[in-house]
DNA sequence: TTGCGTATTGACCATACGGTCAATAGCATG
DNA sequence: CATGCTATTGACCGTATGGTCAATACGCAA
C-alpha cells in the first residue's frame, strides 16, 4: 500500500536488489562454492554468514532456505568440496606397465603435481588440521577416503615390488611402511601450508630428495651391510 | 556509602568476588596459561576473553590491564608457549659418540618421543597451520625457530655421515634432503592431529619403518643396482 | 493474461563478544 | 594505624553475528 505514494522510477524507494530467481539445483553448488571461499578464508568459528551471502550475491536470509544452519553449511560444504579425489590416480596407477619402480614414482609425481596446483585441497586440508576435533566427520573423512586409499595405493604397490624382485622382501609386510613412504609429500604440503608458497621448502627438490631416499630405501642390497 | 545500608552477613549484597592481589609476575603467565588453553581448544577466531578469564579465575576486565587486546594476548601467548624447545636436542646429538647411523637414529627417537607426549606441542603446531596466514608472525617462528634449526640438525649428521664413510655421498648436497629425511615424523605428527591417538597411524610403528626406510636409503651400498 | 508456488529479500531480534571504565580493595610502606 | 599505589572487579557499551519471518516478486503453467 505504501508504495502507491512512492511511483518515482528512480532506484531508491522500496529499492528491491536485482533480484533473480533460480532453481535450486543451480542455487545450492554457488552457496556451497561461496561458501568454501569463506570458510577456507576465515575457518569455521570466523566465517560470517553474511560473507558467504555477499560472496554469493544474495541476502542473507536465503542461505537458511537451503541450509539449516551455519554449521550444516559447513558440512554440506565440505562434502561438496570433497569430489571424487582418488579415482582418477587410482585407475591411472596400474595401466602404466614397465618396472614398479617406476610406476613408484610415477604416482608420487601424480600426488606432487596435486600439491603444487591444488589450491583447494591445501585449503580443505587445513580445514581437517584446525577443525577436525570439532567436526569429527572430517577426520573420519580423511582416515577413509584420503590416508586409507592412499595407504592401500603405496601398499599394494609395496607387495608388487617385493615380487617383480625389485623392492627388499621385508617391506611388504612392515607396519606403516606405506605411510613412512608417503609421508614427505604430507609433510610438504603442511609446511607450504603454514610458509607459504615461496618460503616453503621447495617442492620440486623436495621430490627429488623423497624420490632418491625412497627408490635406495626399498631396493634389493647386493650385499646387506652389516 | 551505600554499603553501609547492607551490613548482612550473607554473601549476596556487594558479593566482592573473592580477590587476590597479585604481583604481575604471577599473573602474567597465569593468564598466558588460560590463554594457551583456550586459543588450543578453540582456535583464535573462536576463543573468547571471557573463556581465558574464566581459565584463569580473574575478571575479563583484569586481562585488558595485562595485554591490549585479544590479538596482543595471542602473540604473546604463543611467544610464551613457545620455549626452548630445541636446546636440549641440539645438546645431546653431537655429544653420542659411535656411528652416525646410530647418532641419527637417537635424534629420530627424540623426536618421535616428543611426538607422543608433548600435548602443548601438538596444540601449537594446529595453531600454526590454522592462523599461520593470519598471524605472519607464527610462520616466521616455524621457520625461523623450527624448520630451519630441526633441518640444520638433519644436515649436519648427513654431512657427518657421508665424512664417516656410511652414507652415500650424494646425501651431503641434495638439496632439501633434510628435510624429507625428517617427513615422516611431521606427517606423523599432522595424522595424530587430525585422526587423534586412537586412530592415528601408530607412532611406534611409524618410527621403525620410517628408521628402516631411512637408513637403508642413505647407507652406502655394496654394488650400485644399476 | 492471470494465478500460484516458492525463491528471494530486507528488516528485525536476541545474544554474544571485544573492549572500556570508574569504583574498590588488597598490600606494601611509613 | 594511616596512606598511597595499583591490581582487580563488575557493570556497561557498541557492534557484529547467527538466525527468524512476513512480505514480495519471479517465472512457470493454464
Amino acid at each position: 500500500m505504501v508504495q502507491h505514494e512512492i511511483p518515482s522510477r528512480d532506484e531508491t524507494p522500496p529499492r528491491t536488489g536485482a533480484r533473480r530467481r533460480l532453481a535450486p539445483e543451480a542455487r545450492t553448488p554457488q552457496i556451497l562454492e561461496a561458501a568454501f571461499a569463506e570458510f577456507a578464508e576465515r575457518g569455521y568459528a570466523g566465517a560470517r554468514m553474511a560473507g558467504v551471502a555477499t560472496r554469493a550475491g544474495i541476502a542473507k536470509g536465503l542461505i537458511y532456505h537451503y541450509f539449516p544452519s551455519k554449521s550444516a553449511l559447513f558440512l554440506a560444504t565440505f562434502r561438496a568440496a570433497t569430489g571424487p579425489a582418488f579415482e582418477a590416480a587410482e585407475r591411472r596407477i596400474f595401466v602404466t606397465g614397465g618396472p614398479v619402480r617406476a610406476m613408484l614414482a610415477d604416482l608420487i609425481g601424480v600426488a606432487y603435481a596435486r600439491l603444487r596446483e591444488a589450491e583447494r585441497e591445501r585449503a580443505l586440508f587445513r580445514l581437517m588440521v584446525a577443525e577436525a576435533d570439532r567436526f569429527p566427520e572430517l577426520a573420519r573423512f580423511y582416515r577413509e577416503e584420503v590416508l586409507s586409499r592412499a595407504a592401500g595405493l603405496v601398499h599394494a604397490m609395496l607387495h608388487a615390488g617385493v615380487a617383480s624382485g625389485e623392492f627388499r622382501p621385508e617391506v611388504a609386510e612392515m607396519p606403516c611402511l606405506a605411510e613412512a613412504v608417503m609421508a614427505p609429500a604430507v609433510a610438504g604440503s603442511v609446511w607450504r601450508l603454514i610458509l607459504g608458497k615461496d618460503d616453503a621448502p621447495d617442492l620440486a627438490a623436495l621430490q627429488a630428495a623423497h624420490l632418491d631416499l625412497l627408490l635406495a630405501g626399498l631396493a634389493v642390497r647386493q650385499a646387506p651391510a652389516r
